[in-house]
DNA sequence: TTACTTATTAATAAAAATTATTAAAAAGGA
DNA sequence: TCCTTTTTAATAATTTTTATTAATAAGTAA
């Protein structure tokens, strides 16, 4: 609860329950889309509106707080800032996993970003097939 | 129009007027969405209804001809399958474009897959920034 | 070519997702 | 505690996407 207070109060927000609460369930889970997380904080804060989740998500990506996971044929995932990662996604079940490695050459980038005169904010990586889960099962 | 032709044919889909004029407005820009796909498309074919376009874009995707690029903060764009590569993604003017180069750390990324007992299937490599037209106008 | 069979389109309609509005409530600072 | 400002909750309104189905068009084989 503290730890995501400062964060809210380090990047310029009003550290409200609903933002912590939010902050809490994405963090419990690592990547959570807008229903999910409604449905999660709803179960502890039984009042809070949607739209309110969607303002607070959408306050806490602009701030640096939250970003957003953009992904194929699904709804976008939220999931706490933090240093670069890949995310392994899985086609069948849906889940993402993170690995904390960096796997851009980045001598080759800083040449592609310098050549088109690029200025970088930032990268996502998405490495998308089917987690050691889903295959076993597969077996069928 | 033959090659889109022989795209559509090659991947199990039959060849539609409605659907070679979605592929060519794609593959003329290089990435747009369904709205942008639109309003191109009902240029030249005032008949065309935007859920043919929706549902022509997913059964395409679905075939491997097109490829969704989900992205932070914007509606998914479209772009016509082709081999790995980097999209430089400008936050300013939302301009996407392609740079023909793996960046990804083969070895490192096929460690990590065998570790997770991950099943590869695809991946995708977004850098976001400011392109060398935002940022030489944002000299204000 | 023509007739036939099957898949696709267009036009709704419906559902799902997202954003806007505003009075009431809560947060943070004096 | 009081005051000012921000945030919330509860709609309402949009926007985006999907489903339905009769009409149409595509591909196939005679």
């Amino acid at each position: 609860m503290k730890n995501y207070m400062s964060i809210l109060k380090d990047n310029g927000l009003k550290a409200t329950f609903q933002r912590m609460h939010i902050l809490e369930v994405i963090g419990m889970y690592g990547h959570k889309d807008v229903d999910e997380i409604y449905a999660e904080v709803v179960k502890t804060h039984p009042s809070i509106s949607l739209a309110t989740v969607y303002k607070n998500i959408l306050i806490m990506s602009q701030n640096n707080v939250l970003v957003e996971v953009p992904l194929i044929g699904r709804k976008a995932k939220f999931e706490i800032k933090k240093d670069c990662h890949v995310h392994l996604i899985c086609k069948e079940c849906g889940s993402i996993e993170d690995e904390d490695i960096d796997l851009v050459d980045i001598n080759s980038l800083k040449e592609v970003l310098s050549n088109k005169n690029f200025l970088y904010s930032g990268q996502e990586l998405n490495v998308y097939g089917t987690c050691s889960n889903c295959s076993s099962i597969k077996v069928s």
